[in-house]
DNA sequence: GTTTGTGCAAAACCTTTGCATAACA
DNA sequence: TGTTATGCAAAGGTTTTGCACAAAC
């Protein structure tokens, strides 16, 4: 009925430009933003700059609570344009997690996410099922189903919370 | 890097109780609240009723607009309060779609969802892909990361939407 | 008769929108 | 200088909550 067999490899949550100085990589985005006549507000590097030194999965809310800090008077509004507007360039991808969360991701290539419902974390699985996958190829023969995309959302324990777990 | 090979298969979006009558099908759900000690009320049983008649994946907000034509005066919050009750009783699944609405499936085993991106229209995937499966183990041993439950989800075009596209 | 559920309304929550002001290029 | 973004406030949609009344057991 369903033979599954998949090899699954979490990677480090980083942008691509892994390598790079906090300020290269930034500017990179920056590039990104002109290269598609989108203006360079502080508003925009300063979310830019957020991901870049804290690359990990943040909700709307979160980017704007720790922004607020650094640039007070920072309205919430801007915050989901800006958000918007690095999805449009390519910078960051929106996730929506289960439980209806919206997340944004530095990593915008294709990857899938698994959370861990203890500390609530979300970590990047590098298990590339964008169109073109045998995931999504698996599919189609038996419906008549064209798929286009795949998203693979695993929940449980994280190796941090089961060390903590063990020792509670 | 990533091995993938699975076997997906659809099944027709029915309850588990597939070869009852309609009557018979609503008696179960019945005797499942019951066991749990929930009381019986008419908009508890309406709520059951539509989804045996009607075995789809809705929305609340669907869901209160249907009944509401049989159950005048029926109230959202009932609903959502219902959708919960049912939920706890096993006889409802609640599904979270990407894009964050939120839907109730009357299947309660273990599966997938594809979502049709022309129609909208939600299918069932018969890929069992709970704890144990090979799915899950699959990530384990590379990261700590103990995988209690899977969710995969598809989009892409549906064999309607396709004949449709075709003719067009 | 007691416990539980319903309905109403309002609140909470996240996200989007309209418009005047301010800032970028 | 002209275009675009920001901030504010208010609206939008979905879901939750509090309380009096009504219904189920």
């Amino acid at each position: 009925m369903s033979a599954t067999c998949l090899a699954v490899m979490v990677i480090p949550t980083l942008t691509s430009e892994r390598m790079m100085s906090t300020q290269t990589a930034v500017e990179e985005g920056v590039e990104r933003l002109r290269a598609l006549g989108y203006k360079l507000t502080p508003q925009r590097r300063a979310v830019l700059t957020l991901f870049v030194e804290q690359p990990t999965h943040m909700t709307a809310q979160e980017i704007w609570s720790q922004l607020e800090h650094i640039e007070p008077g920072l309205s919430r509004a801007t915050v989901y344009n800006t958000l918007d507007v690095l999805e449009q360039a390519g910078v960051l991808l929106k996730v929506q997690a289960e439980g209806g969360q919206t997340y944004y991701d530095p990593r915008v290539d294709a990857h899938h996410h698994a959370q861990c419902t203890r500390c609530g974390h979300i970590f990047d699985l590098d298990l590339p099922a964008q169109p073109s996958s045998a995931l999504l190829a698996a599919a189609t023969p038996l419906v008549g189903f064209s798929v286009e995309s795949a998203t693979l959302w695993l929940r449980g324990t994280c190796a941090a919370c089961q060390a903590h777990a063990g020792v509670a």
